[in-house]
DNA sequence: ATCATGCTTTACGTTTACGTCAACGTCAAG
DNA sequence: CTTGACGTTGACGTAAACGTAAAGCATGAT
């Protein structure tokens, strides 16, 4: 189960007066996302997240746990953590200028597409299955009929 | 692009007189579906597919495309292959007794959820997807105002 | 002071899904 | 009968996505 425990780092952070400043260290990420330290690790060696450093140890703030959420839906839809990447990537693009954004735009639409022709493919299996299971009762009724 | 050529196999089939009993070399298959033939015959390898053998030769029929068909849309949604067996071989399972009707029953049940989960996931992505867009422009609007 | 915990890096192991030879069989054509 | 064009079986290679020790700091607790 995946809960949503809030646990204060034991440093509140000098820039304090924020409670919203709030920080996670990688335990707590890990056990929250119910996924592996070494899995988060591995996801930074590729660059997926990038926690800020205080000293050698991992700091993660909220940003990071919206990127580690867009990583795991891409996960659960199957798609490779290289191209995980390219959309988490293009969520916090610079977006400064305007060829940036016509750039952006045009991955935007990519991944549309991709996306629908997914969809496309569930709705298919999913019918599908539909169309099996009234076979499947079809033949139990028969069985039973006699 | 993937066409529906029909390239008919040298040896006839002596049951023949039912033209429907066509049959394709691994080649035509794989050609024909987009994959290289070592695919094919991993695909074999762990039992996703059994193609009639003539001699040392395979032979595929059209129940072998139908499997095939199943198996890379599998894939595309991100299904790993043991995962996909089991679905396949759902679809050819006996159905003979009662209790194996109950059975696939189940397992289609779990499959169905397991694709709506997935659907839920991509509806987020995209609505999500839109949402961004529309920042993109409206960003962009805003720089082309000055 | 030291001891246990938790975090860190380094590095090799594993599973999945094929790719890539190598070496051989076979069958029709020249 | 030899030459290709396919087909077949190993067997090893590889890339992705982590798992699994091994060993070193850092810090709070005893």
């Amino acid at each position: 189960m995946i809960g949503g425990m809030t646990s204060p780092l034991r440093t509140p952070v000098p820039d304090a007066g924020d409670d919203r400043a709030q920080t996670w260290t990688i335990r707590e990420i890990a056990d929250e996302f119910g996924v592996t330290h070494r899995t988060i690790r591995h996801y930074e060696d590729l660059g997926l997240i990038t926690p800020e450093r205080r000293g050698t140890v991992r700091v993660y703030h909220r940003r990071d746990r919206t990127r580690l959420n867009l990583i795991l839906r891409g996960k659960r839809l199957g798609f490779p953590l290289e191209e995980i990447r390219t959309i988490v990537d293009l969520y916090d693009a610079p977006l400064g200028k305007a060829s940036q954004l016509e750039y952006v735009l045009g991955q935007i639409d990519e991944r549309r597409a991709d996306l629908e022709q997914r969809r496309a493919d569930i709705d298919a299996a999913i019918t599908e299955l539909g169309r099996f299971e009234d076979r499947c009762r079809d033949e139990l009724r028969g069985l039973r009929a006699r």
